[in-house]
DNA sequence: CTTGTACCCTGACCGC
DNA sequence: TGCGGTCAGGGTACAA
């Protein structure tokens, strides 16, 4: 479901009110939410009676820092990761939130404040692991950068391209080339950088790379102040949606006229997902 | 190293 | 009303 711009946000409304407080209960509904190698039991066990740091986030996981009861000011000793992919979301509240809207259960974190963070998922694609911290150092070193810091150059983007044949599309959703990114925003960024999707990633002129390197940037902050694309199922932690999905120029326009060029906007399958894109300005 | 494919899972939707 | 096929914002394991 939810790329970079949609993550932060859920992380900005979450990490105030997570910040400090203890687990005190878990509950894990359904086993295949544990990605990692660890079982319910040692899941409980690792979380509950541990404070949270402050939310993280890198590429499309979300980090809860967990620390020691008698040592909060240390760094955490380890942290939860968790990846939405399709349908995961987040609810915290004082009790169960709408059993219409969330019809999936996956998992409650029951915190020293009265309040419950409750996870649901349709799909159960998404879930959970807990990391030490040099696992979980080990895992972010093969993420590419966050295209949104301020070492994201576009020479960097150039270099890390430079060697690969694939479809440029392609290398955009691959997270240790680029963290972050997914089907929508990258459709997104190739129109407006007016670049083929099936161009080879490695054929880019340096031109086309700063292009794209802008339009990453353009598109992701956008998105962000917008607090995320809502389709049918995204909400934030807060309830509200996004907006950025009426500013969508291509992702499911298919046969719609390019705002660009007016020409009608297509769609192909490349590695078993759409690509939306425009034929006449894309080259 | 790169590249492609299968797979995890449920639900919405479309054509018959 | 049912049925089969396709599609969905993701990531990983595995084979070639």
């Amino acid at each position: 479901m939810p790329e970079l711009p949609e993550v932060e946000t859920i992380r900005r409304q979450l990490a105030p009110e997570l910040l400090g407080r203890r687990i005190d209960c878990v509950r894990v509904y359904h086993d295949d939410l544990l990605l990692g190698p660890r079982n319910r039991r040692e899941f409980r066990r690792l979380c509950r009676g541990r404070r949270l740091g402050p939310a993280g986030r890198r590429a499309k996981f979300l980090l809860f820092p967990l620390h020691r009861e008698d040592a909060c000011d240390a760094k955490p000793e380890a942290v939860i990761r968790t990846q939405l992919r399709m349908t995961g979301r987040f609810w915290l509240g004082g009790q169960r939130p709408d059993p219409l809207e969330f019809r999936h259960p996956g998992a409650e974190f029951v915190l020293d404040d009265g309040r419950t963070l409750f996870y649901d998922d349709v799909r159960r694609l998404g879930g959970f692991d807990i990391l030490s911290i040099p696992e979980w150092r080990a895992v972010e070193g093969r993420l590419g950068p966050e295209p949104l810091s301020a070492s994201f150059t576009a020479r960097r983007l150039a270099r890390r391209l430079e060697p690969l044949r694939a479809p440029i599309k392609h290398v955009l959703l691959d997270q240790r080339r680029i963290a972050g990114i997914g089907n929508i925003y990258a459709s997104e960024a190739l129109h407006r950088a007016s670049i083929d999707p099936f161009k080879p990633a490695g054929t880019l002129a340096y031109g086309e790379i700063a292009r794209l390197h802008r339009a990453v940037r353009r598109v992701l902050r956008e998105a962000l102040d917008a607090s995320g694309t809502s389709f049918s199922d995204y909400r934030a932690p807060d309830g509200r949606s996004g907006s950025f999905q009426n500013r969508l120029r291509v992702y499911g326009r298919e046969g719609a006229p390019c705002l660009r060029c007016s020409t009608s906007l297509e769609r192909a399958v490349q590695g078993g997902r759409s690509t939306f894109y425009c034929p006449q300005c894309q080259r």
